[in-house]
DNA sequence: GTCCAACCCCTCGTAATCTTAGGCATAAGA
DNA sequence: TCTTATGCCTAAGATTACGAGGGGTTGGAC
């Protein structure tokens, strides 16, 4: 990863909710897959992620199974719940709100 | 204000410089502006502000003089510097790169 | 004449979240 | 054998916004 942005407190929830609304997954693979999908624009340090995975867990915004990854190993897979997709329509309302928000301020990139 | 989104961690600054680059601007007048600008979307708190702009002119990104405001009030009133208007370049670009970084997670609002 | 809303500045404690830096373990490949 | 990739976890530290408080002035409505 060249130089992986800078995450802004706050993004981490949605994108995760997100990434697991593609179907269950354990940890390692969604920061995996976020790192790919945003060409390694966003890098999600382990020490967010597997805090934040408790968090969402704890909210029950996810659920966590123990399971076994296609390399044969032991991963703890999460899912999202009712709760959690709800909450992912939520977040993806805010951030798109902000999105627009912002950008009355700070101008479209192309102005 | 009916519902203002509650603030990203980290996306303060920008919008702050931003809005300096307009011209030189006073705290309270600062807020105002985004406010109105964004419809109410977003509210900058006073707690969140004035910190804010003390650490903006820590960093050298601004700058504060007192002034008397167009309803003979004093106030402080702050204008970026060569530093700022770099920073300001930078700030804008990691946020429209983070925008773009998230759209690939997410998908597009209308996709 | 008094009261209230808008204007203006500030600080502190709290909560939340990410970064950095560690630790642990297994499997595959050079 | 040694490194890389795969997997999970925690703790300390820093940053930053929120909420709630404090102060004061001005102008207009009542």
């Amino acid at each position: 990863m060249a130089n992986p942005l800078e995450l802004f407190k706050g993004t981490l929830d949605v994108l995760i909710l997100k990434t697991l609304s593609r179907g269950s997954l354990h940890g390692y693979g969604i920061s995996r897959w976020i790192r790919e999908t945003t060409e390694e624009e966003l890098n999600i340090e382990e020490g967010a992620l597997y805090p934040a995975l408790r968090r969402l867990e704890t909210k029950g915004l996810v659920e966590a199974e123990w399971g076994v990854t296609d390399t044969s190993r032991e991963a703890k897979f999460y899912s999202l719940t009712g709760e959690g997709r709800t909450e992912l329509e939520a977040g993806l309302n805010h951030w798109h709100r902000y999105v627009r928000a912002m950008s009355r301020v700070l101008g479209s990139p192309a102005g």
